[in-house]
DNA sequence: TCATTATATTACTAAATAGTAGTTTCAGCT
DNA sequence: AGCTGAAACTACTATTTAGTAATATAATGA
C-alpha cells in the first residue's frame, strides 16, 4: 500500500526547526492510528445521539433507543463499539444493561468542537455577507 | 415499556442530574452531523499524516508527498478534504501549493485526544499487571 | 511552441461499515 | 419447565471511501 519510506528527503528546509520539541509531530503512525480510531468512534452521527442520550447518567439500551430513535440491533451495535473504545462502560442490573460514558472528557471534547465549527460558520456567514455587500455596490 | 416505570431501579448514583444546562445535549440532528463530519476528518491515519506534515509551517504538495510517503493522488485528495473542512488552507505560489494548517485548534484538539489515550493505555496495564499478580497468588 | 514539473481530476477496485431482519441468549417471573 | 421482555449476535445489503493508474490542467523555462 504504503511506499517505502523515504527519509532520504532532506528535510533541511526547516522554517521553524527549533521549535519541533513536541505534540503531534513526533507520533509514530502506530500512535496515528491509534488516534484515528478514536475519532473514527466520534464520526458518525447515530454514536454522538447515543453519546448525548448518556450526557445525564446511566441509561439503558431501551431509553437510548427511545432517546434517539435508532433500531435496537443498531444501538446495540453502537454500543459495543463505544464501550470497546473505552469511551462507554457497561453495567448490568437484572434483566437491564445500563451504559455510561466512562471517561466525560468525551463532553469536554465535544464542546470544544462544537465552539470551533460556530466560530467557522460565522465568519463564513461574515464573508457571505461582505460579498453581498460587494453586489450592491456594483 | 416507558422509561419512567424503570425509575424506581436503583440508578441513584446520579452524578450531575441537576447540571442539565448546556453542552452537547441541546445539540439538533444536523449539529451533531456537522460534528461528526469534523471528525470524520480527522479519522483517517494518512490525513493525520499530512496534518503532521504541515505542523511546523506551510509545506506544498511534494514536501507532503515526500514527508508521509503517500500517493500524489492519495495525498491531493486527502488535501482537498482538509481544506473543504476547513482545517487546512491552499496558497499558490508558482507551480507550487502551499497548504498549511487554517486552525490551530486541530493540534490542540490532537494533544487532548493523546493525553486521554495514553491515560487509558497505562490503566489497562495496569489492569493487566493486577491480573498477573493474581494468577501468581493463586 | 514545446518540454518539464507540479498539482488536480477521473474512473475504478477493494475494503470498511451503517443499518436491518431474524435469531439467540439471558434474567426474572409464575 | 415455560413465558416474557431486554439485549446481543448473525448474516446480509447498500453505501461510503481509501488508494491507485491514467489523464488533464497549469505554470515555468528553453
Amino acid at each position: 500500500m504504503t511506499a517505502a519510506t523515504n527519509r532520504t528527503a532532506d528535510m533541511s528546509t526547516h522554517q521553524n526547526a527549533a521549535t519541533d520539541d513536541c505534540g503531534i509531530t513526533k507520533l509514530s503512525p502506530v500512535a496515528l492510528s491509534l488516534m484515528a480510531d478514536f475519532f473514527k468512534v466520534l464520526s458518525e452521527a447515530s454514536r454522538l445521539q447515543i453519546v448525548c442520550a448518556m450526557k445525564n447518567g446511566p441509561r439503558n439500551v431501551t431509553q437510548i433507543i427511545e432517546a434517539t430513535g435508532l433500531g435496537q440491533a443498531n444501538v446495540s451495535k453502537h454500543l459495543k463499539i463505544l464501550t470497546q473504545a473505552g469511551i462507554a462502560s457497561r453495567q448490568q442490573q437484572g434483566p437491564n444493561v445500563y451504559y455510561q460514558i466512562a471517561n466525560p472528557f468525551v463532553f469536554e471534547l465535544c464542546d470544544l468542537v462544537c465552539d470551533s465549527l460556530s466560530v467557522q460558520f460565522q465568519q463564513q456567514t461574515q464573508q457571505l455577507e461582505a460579498l453581498k455587500g460587494m453586489g450592491r455596490l456594483s
